[in-house]
DNA sequence: CTATAAAATTATTGCGCAAACGTTTTTATC
DNA sequence: GATAAAAACGTTTGCGCAATAATTTTATAG
């Protein structure tokens, strides 16, 4: 295999001493924070392509420079909508000059303040992460190290940070309100158990929209356990001895996936015995049969908006810390056919 | 908010300083490279953790120390083999201390050159990478970095660099056989074009079991684009003026999804008008109508052995690099509905 | 041809740390 | 009690760079 010409890594010193200049001649042109005369300029240049010179990242982060990388945390990369957010996320800073160390903390607080120990020890500049529950004393470590951070998905009480999500309360009434014009009046709601806003957003819109159609019905929350495991019995047993319920909303695709499997074993037809609706758009939804109705978040428009505002806070392009914003996205409701015909 | 004692990030010599001793002493016990004194160690130790000290990467770094951080490239985190791979990587790697920056290549050569560009800027130790396509050329510049590195998926021709994956020939034959043997007699391939010796085995595997079983018959393959856009119109039409075609073999669960969609806007019924078999088993597969033959792949295997061994070789472990060692892991034919019943 | 401002470049410092090298203190030996 | 050996720690240097302060060179005016 043939190296190029120079295959050690080069110093500024050596550059200098090509192009025959002082080292801090050779930083200005780098970093273009003086002005060099033409001819001198092109000289150093020259000699930084011939020595093949990139910067040492490490002297420059000792000198105070951003280095250019941020971190996120999500709950569990293999879940499309956080593969689809992390994509976004990629392609923005990416675009920016930005590097992401990528870290799932598969909802574990230990695992999620680790990373942002870790993360921080490895001079990220930003993060960008999904809170795993609603302390915000894990993120209390971020503070003193004025590292910019974005929540995305689940969102913090009381955590001056901004958010990038949707509005969940609001697109699961709508949802609740699609299953009831479709004649399911008991809906039961599967999903991860994770004591944060988003969770209560949504358990909030489920009770409330329960309670608006159908007063003397139950409220039917089955809460499952994280990834790893297969919850597909566990459900199974909970539809059996809840025989009321009608229709299921799932918490995201990969619930979907284990109440599907659930309802098939358990011999419910969809729609006709049992509704299935799900948050998180899969691929697969339209191909499964019956094909399932979804709750689509923009998972593009939330990863990239997220990168954009931690990029332009740590580059100070704004604003007033103290306050945080909230970025709420819309969601969309993709009709397919998991509950049955409108009965309006 | 209430903030940690010491908010701001403090240095060795204000560690030494408080547990009265010098900086040397504080870094033979944060490196354990000395003995020192019980007494003394304790009173480091407490100083640390009241200053709330952590090492300075970049100090580190810039002394020539290892920082622990290993880059990743593969094609597209949304695609559940990498998604699945990645996950086992990001698993193993923090468990052995180390962090892991993630960059889809996107199968774009020039995207793969920045990204090794800027992994090796950013200080990382080690590379674990699903080569875009057979140049070496690209990889010559780990080289002069003398940075470690591993194959996943992909293998290039005469890089001096382990892979990790599995018999994508043998397996391809497998599947192909079995097929055959459910009386498919025109089995056509869909998949990526890469010019990778992943691929061209593959279709090694094809055509021999295409010329083995029925020397009559072509060959039939068709290449389609990378992830971005869809291609069923495309597969569509190549279907459509193939008629003899009666099954397909899938590139992966992306391209099975797309094929899938197609045949059935074709109004083809699974298995009897067409088989399918695809590789990348999906958890999705089990749940269409009919459930999908997959080859599933080791996922975790891979992830798990390609940053174990780099992690070796980065730590000198082992071995004489002058010879790259090839890792074949076992893939798995998952046999379901997509393919009739056995002729035998 | 000075005087002086402006432009262009250089010398130098210090970021925080690891480790080579140096010093002091303690313990062991006869 | 003198000397050696070992243990315990301290002093210092330099990694590569950015940026400040210092210096030299060039341009302009009188």
């Amino acid at each position: 295999m043939v190296l190029p010409e120079n295959s050690k890594k080069s110093t500024m010193k050596e550059v200098a001493k090509c192009a025959r200049v002082s080292i801090s001649t050779v930083s200005h042109v780098i970093n273009k924070t003086r002005h060099v005369d033409k001819e001198t300029h092109d000289r150093v240049l020259e000699a930084i392509e011939k020595l093949n010179y990139a910067p040492n990242i490490f002297a420059r982060g000792l000198r105070g420079k951003k280095i250019r990388v941020i971190g996120v945390i999500i709950s569990d990369i293999r879940e499309s909508f956080f593969a689809e957010v992390v994509k976004a996320i990629e392609l923005t800073a990416h675009s920016e000059g930005y590097s992401v160390i990528l870290c799932d903390s598969e909802d574990d607080p230990l695992k999620e303040q680790l990373h942002i120990n870790t993360l921080i020890q490895n001079g990220v500049e930003g993060l960008i992460f999904a809170p795993v529950n609603n302390s915000t004393r894990v993120y209390d470590s971020i503070i003193p190290h004025k590292i910019n951070a974005i929540q995305i998905d689940r969102k913090v009480y009381g955590l001056s940070v901004d958010f990038v999500g949707i509005n969940n309360m609001e697109i699961t009434k709508k949802a609740m309100n699609h299953l009831f014009n479709h004649g399911f009046m008991n809906v039961g709601f599967v999903s991860y158990q994770t004591n944060v806003y988003t969770m209560e957003q949504r358990l909030l819109g489920y009770k409330m929209a329960a309670q608006l159609h159908n007063s003397s019905k139950k409220i039917n929350v089955k809460f499952i356990q994280y990834s790893g495991s297969d919850n597909k019995e566990i459900i199974k047993s909970w539809l059996y001895q809840n025989k009321e319920i009608d229709s299921i909303l799932c918490g995201n695709d990969n619930i979907c996936h284990q109440v599907l499997r659930a309802i098939r074993e358990l011999q419910y037809e969809i729609p006709k015995d049992m509704g299935v609706l799900s948050f998180d758009d899969s691929k697969w939804f339209k191909l499964v049969t019956p094909s399932i109705t979804a709750i689509r978040q923009p998972t593009n428009q939330i990863g990239k908006l997220a990168t954009e505002l931690l990029i332009a806070e740590i580059q100070n392009k704004i604003k007033n810390y103290s306050q945080k914003e909230n970025h709420i996205l819309s969601a969309e409701l993709i009709i397919r056919k998991s509950c049955r015909e409108s009965s309006e």
